[in-house]
RNA sequence: GCCGGGGUAGGGUAGGCGGUCAUCCUACGGGACUGUGGAUCCUGUGACUCGGGUUCGAAUCUCGGCCCCGGCCCCA
């Protein structure tokens, strides 16, 4: 072959193609009963808004480059950023909460793997400028929602509210970096790493007693009755208290919104600054290493941005491991053959009636098929049987004689003989 | 960036201790067969990922590239 596709990308055929557009449909559903509006952005921005969102480091994970007349551009590794810029651009003046949605490709430059490609698929949303809890509770739920709705039976929602673990390095006098390194250890969520992390031999940080907490917290995660074990671990110091509050509040607000299904997880950590809330992640664990199929939080990117101080919530969902997660949950949609109905004509001379015939069936919107290569009679039938039609139309000059064609149901090899004023009608009938 | 397993017609595969024509299924073309024939039979086109090395001879052994699969790292 001469050429091959670039590496970390891939080609849809029609089935895959269907299962994936049903997928968006759905969430596009989900998404549009809460009120969101779909946006669309540039696939490619200014390097310098994706720099500042993460740091100079993810260049090198950017497919970046400069256009002729050297702007440097990146295509987007994500849609958060370009949403923020939107909205300073053209919403700072719009009503708020604004509830807007997005579907689109996304590029990273990483070693493709299960779950990872170069260029993959991003739907998410994001509500701006709502009041904490019952924002959050709303995208939550809405979350929680789409997942269901396409079938994934599997997935953990695992929420994290960042306030209680800022509070006490706070409350310790820890500096950012050394908070961010940390907060780095707590997110692998692995318990032995995050001891040597603070009481080996060159500790992050030097401070026994929020060693010990941190530790105690780490392997608190269940359902919302662990909210009593944070408190009563946390409460003494007042860093965490607003935190507290939230979480008290948002777990009452779920409720409220019936979901039920969630962890309280404080492993959810995130090392950037701009998350000022709530943190969650939605886990599908038989997608294996990459079974993270959703993230989100609360954050406040606009103002790293220079605009004003509004905070959002947001999430995205990785849609192609929603449909790795919908094929491990055994709930793909079969797919149903794209075509309905095969028009054969079958001598030379009743080809344009078999035309017509056609024409007129797809005015009705039947999905219909017509010889174009002028098969003998044989590879009609045998091209309508690939086809997987329900009915193939026999146009046959004998037939046409006495005004009707033969119609075939290709599941029961029935046929019988139909006027061809009633062919619309017959079909519409049996189909 | 690191570690492992791979790559054979359009799709799916067999073979591989070096040696006739590289297997089978499917799809595609022709025929038995100008309208009952979606079957069957016959037949045709079509492939050893790319490049170097070893060898009289490489799909097979060897090295490297590219790509795929899985695992780590990372994950905005």
């Amino acid at each position: 072959m001469e050429f091959t596709r670039p590496r970390g990308t891939r080609d849809f055929l029609f089935d895959e193609m269907r299962q994936r557009s049903e997928a968006e449909n759905t969430l596009r559903e989900v998404f549009e009963n809460y009120g969101y509006g779909e946006v669309k952005t540039p696939l490619f921005e200014e390097l310098k808004l994706f720099t500042t969102k993460s740091g100079e480091e993810i260049i090198d994970q950017l497919y970046n480059f400069k256009d002729k007349s050297d702007r440097e551009l990146a295509l987007r590794p994500e849609v958060t950023a370009a949403i923020s810029r939107l909205y300073i651009n053209e919403m700072s003046k719009t009503a708020k909460p604004i509830k807007l949605y997005y579907y689109g490709s996304c590029f990273r430059y990483e070693r493709p793997q299960k779950g990872r490609f170069r260029q993959f698929w991003q739907f998410g949303c994001e509500l701006i400028g709502a009041k904490s809890p019952e924002g959050e509770g709303e995208v939550i739920s809405m979350a929680n929602e789409s997942i269901i709705k396409l079938g994934i039976t599997t997935a953990e929602i695992h929420i994290n509210h960042l306030g209680i673990i800022r509070g006490l390095f706070e409350h310790f006098g820890i500096d950012k970096e050394k908070s961010r390194e940390v907060m780095v250890v707590v997110d692998k969520g692995d318990k032995q790493l995050l001891e040597d992390a603070l009481k080996g031999d060159e500790p992050i940080i030097d401070n026994e007693e929020l060693a010990d907490i941190l530790l105690v917290l780490i392997d608190m995660v269940g359902d919302s009755s662990i909210f009593e074990d944070i408190k009563n671990l946390v409460f003494d110091y007042e860093e965490c208290r607003t935190a507290l509050d939230e979480l008290q509040e948002l777990i009452t607000t779920l409720k409220s919104f019936n979901v039920l299904n969630y962890n309280i997880n404080l492993g959810v950590a995130r090392g950037l600054d701009y998350y000022t809330g709530i943190v969650f992640e939605i886990y599908v664990p038989e997608l294996g290493s990459q079974k993270q199929v959703c993230g989100g939080g609360t954050y406040s990117l606009i103002k790293l941005f220079g605009g004003e101080d509004v905070v959002s919530t947001g999430f995205a969902f990785g849609f192609d491991r929603l449909m790795d997660a919908i094929e491990a949950c055994g709930n793909l949609p079969t797919v149903k053959p794209k075509v309905d109905v095969y028009v054969a004509p079958i001598s030379d001379d009743t080809r344009q009636l078999s035309y017509t015939i056609a024409q007129n069936l797809r005015c009705e919107n039947i999905k219909t098929e017509i010889d174009l290569s002028r098969k003998k009679f044989k590879k009609l039938l045998s091209y309508a049987n690939n086809l997987g039609v329900r009915f193939t139309v026999l146009v046959g000059s004998k037939d046409v004689e006495n005004n009707q064609v033969t119609i075939k149901n290709m599941q029961t090899g029935y046929q019988e003989l139909i006027d061809i004023d009633n062919i619309l009608s017959y079909i519409k009938e049996n189909l």
